[in-house]
RNA sequence: GCCAUUUUAGCUCAGUAGGUAGAGCGCAUCCAUGGUAAGGAUGAGGUCGCGGGUUCAAUUCCCGCAAAUGGCUCCA
């Protein structure tokens, strides 16, 4: 028989042979390293018998794949060491996720820190003992005998939720054995570095109500090296965490007294408000109208908005003259409410109300995050009124400005679309009408997109820009949603050409989504090193001795007169010391004054990312920067680089 | 909300087999007047998360609560 390898070249066999074994063929070094396979394209087991004629390629820990074969023996690798030491654990699922594994373990006795120590040696010893893995196939019947007689329930679970027509296959290593679809690799041996990284509950299959079993974490690596290496990765991210950077720069604090409820600090203020600059700038310059709505409303307008029935059990609310009143977890009824209060012509339209909304929304204790999810946060809202045929070039527009502020920071987002959820209301006709809309859109701005079925808003479906933390986890921030629903209830009007009265459609939209959030991902994904024009602080002078106060404030006093954030480090210590201050609290430039610039006029520039310092005017740093936090640009001024050094 | 872990000085963290605690950084004062990532000396700082219980005595042991961290569920 023949079989056609990747490069084209063809290998002949004159029996049936498999894929490991085509590998093996090819050469040990491909042989050790096989996960998988692939035949004509398509993914299969190491095990597979490759027909005649067919193109074989071979999977590594570099494939896709590959790599989540070699990830998923990790995990029964964890299971069978689960099952030796804890012979009366039960299994649930153990799948490969990104950067490792997990196994999700049903015990009486809680796992401990040092029964994930114990753990890790015994999977070593499995390691070691290097046992062969092994695939079975069987019936449905010999499958649920088989698990049902070793107690494991929720495999059986499993089995009897699998489709008629699945293949119900085993792996079995020495005395474990797994209902598991594959595939995997050849033997334990391969599975030298890993590490169990943490415990956490997990509902079975998902649900809040169903049992929760512990799930260990793990991750792994083909070589020590890459093990060591992603541990390093994770220390790193751990130095970006906005919530340590946020406290280490004095931008923002926590306090049992209000959990989930950020306290702003000066330059956290700071920063917020030139972003918001940013905001205004932009949205005066695509035709939106700031407003400002109440911060508290009657339970009234929220029953007619449907928050009242859908939105219940996240609202805080207030007594006012024995009236229930709402603290608004949103701002659209606000935005309702002031455009009903004047009639408008079809002319007006788009009609964009802006408004930089603080809502405060009742989360979980346990799902509260730094800034990136809080109870309290201002979102740069938008509710957009016009015609059904504005709506498609409007949602072009928006995605158009949202793509703007991200690309302004250098962000990467991914988009998804979410469908109508359980909770919902309105009809099926304006659901599948406001969905097509959204994904006209998109396609017509040729985006890439993932549909979240069920994830829309209880009053329209929505497109959502999620943008990643430093751990790669991803937050949703700007959102575009369509509604039909809010302007029926408020019985929403325009007069149109004909002179009749119509009904406008609804856009939510937010493009930082809420600015705490943003915040937070912006000091992640800069480490705390904002571009100039976003620093709290952009400048700080730096006098060599005591001798040069005088000339250090009058430059300070020319900084602050063009315009800069600037500071000056008055205190008693060496240039080094305030160098190495100043770096540490990422100042973008560092201006050294002492006998030399005095005399000349001028000072010694420094940037935070170069060790390297030039003399110039203040009056040529002044136009420099200037010119620099206008145009916002993300990269520092290297004035070493082609500067003389006068 | 659920599971696990954690909570000691402004920050990072030691420590007490039950006898009211310690380091580094930071801060203050003084000396040194210094030229591109930490000069030296001295000193101040803690109700050991909060509330109960056991005990002659609790920061330490037990119970409850709160908050934080990592997840799950839920959402910007």
């Amino acid at each position: 028989m023949k079989v056609y390898l990747k490069d084209g070249s063809v290998r002949e066999y004159d029996k049936p042979v498999r894929v490991i074994d085509v590998a093996r063929d090819i050469g040990q070094g491909l042989a050790r390293c096989a996960c998988a396979g692939e035949i004509d394209g398509k993914p299969v087991d190491l095990r597979t018998e490759v027909p005649d004629g067919s193109t074989v390629n071979i999977l590594t820990f570099e494939d896709d794949y590959g790599r989540d074969a070699f990830r998923h023996s990790a995990s029964h690798l964890l299971a069978q060491a689960v099952k030796r030491l804890y012979p009366n654990a039960k299994l649930a699922i153990g799948p490969p996720i990104d950067n490792g594994f997990y196994y999700d373990i049903d015990r009486e006795e809680p796992f401990t820190p040092e029964d994930l120590a114990a753990l890790e040696k015994e999977m070593q010893r499995i390691v070691k003992e290097n046992i062969p893995i092994e695939r079975f196939v069987c019936s449905r019947e010999e499958a649920l005998d088989r698990v049902k007689k070793e107690g494991e329930n929720y495999k059986a679970e499993l089995i009897e939720n699998l489709p008629d027509d699945a293949e119900i296959s085993f792996y079995t290593q020495g005395e474990f054995c797994d209902l598991c679809a594959g595939p995997h690799l050849m033997e334990t041996g391969q599975l030298k570095a890993f590490k169990l990284m943490s415990l956490a509950g997990a509902y079975w299959r998902g649900s809040e109500d169903n049992k929760m079993l512990t799930r260990i974490y793990g991750t792994i690596f083909p070589s020590k090296k890459e093990l060591k290496a992603h541990l390093e990765r994770l220390e790193e991210a751990k130095r970006r965490d906005h919530r340590k950077i946020g406290r280490d720069m004095e931008l923002f604090m926590m306090n049992d007294d209000g959990p989930g409820f950020p306290f702003f600090l000066t330059k956290g203020v700071t920063l917020k408000n030139t972003l918001i600059d940013y905001w205004r700038e932009i949205h005066l310059r695509e035709n939106y109208q700031e407003i400002q709505t109440p911060m508290i409303l009657n339970q009234r307008l929220w029953e007619t908005s449907g928050h009242w029935a859908h939105y219940r059990e996240n609202m805080y609310t207030t007594t006012i003259d024995d009236e229930t009143y709402v603290i608004k977890p949103m701002n659209c009824p606000g935005a309702m409410l002031v455009y009903n209060s004047k009639p408008h012509s079809y002319r007006d339209l788009p009609y964009r109300l802006a408004e930089l909304g603080t809502v405060h929304r009742h989360e979980k204790s346990g799902v509260l995050h730094g800034l990136m999810r809080v109870r309290c946060f201002t979102q740069d809202d938008a509710h957009i009124f016009m015609t059904h045929d504005q709506m498609i070039d409007e949602i072009k527009r928006i995605v158009r400005l949202i793509d703007e502020v991200y690309l302004l920071f250098g962000f990467k987002y991914h988009v998804e679309l979410s469908t109508r959820p359980e909770s919902s209301m309105g009809s099926d006709e304006d659901w599948e009408h406001a969905i097509n809309g959204l994904k006209q859109a998109l396609e017509e701005m040729e985006l890439n997109y993932v549909v979240n079925e069920g994830d829309g808003a209880f009053y329209g479906p929505k497109i959502d820009f999620h943008l990643e933390d430093s751990l790669g986890r991803t937050w949703q921030c700007g959102t575009i949603q369509l509604d039909f629903q809010l302007p029926e209830r408020f019985d929403s009007e325009y007069i149109g050409a004909d002179g009749e009265r119509h009904r406008p459609i609804v856009i939510h939209r937010v493009a930082f989504g809420s600015i705490e959030r943003f915040i937070g991902i912006l000091i992640e994904h800069f480490a705390g090193k904002f571009p100039t024009w976003l620093a709290p602080e952009q400048i700080r002078i730096l006098p060599v001795s005591d001798k040069f106060y005088e000339y250090g404030e009058t430059i300070k006093k020319q900084l602050v007169a063009a315009g800069f954030r600037a500071e000056f480090d008055d205190r008693d210590e060496k240039l080094g010391y305030k160098i190495r201050a100043a770096q540490k609290d990422h100042i973008p430039y560092m201006l050294v004054v002492g006998a030399d610039e005095e005399e000349s006029g001028t000072i010694s520039v420094r940037n935070r990312d170069k060790r390297a310092q030039t003399t110039i005017t203040v009056d040529d740093f002044i136009q420099a920067v200037d010119k620099e936090i206008i145009d916002r640009q993300i990269e520092l001024i290297d004035f070493s680089d082609g500067q003389s050094e006068s």
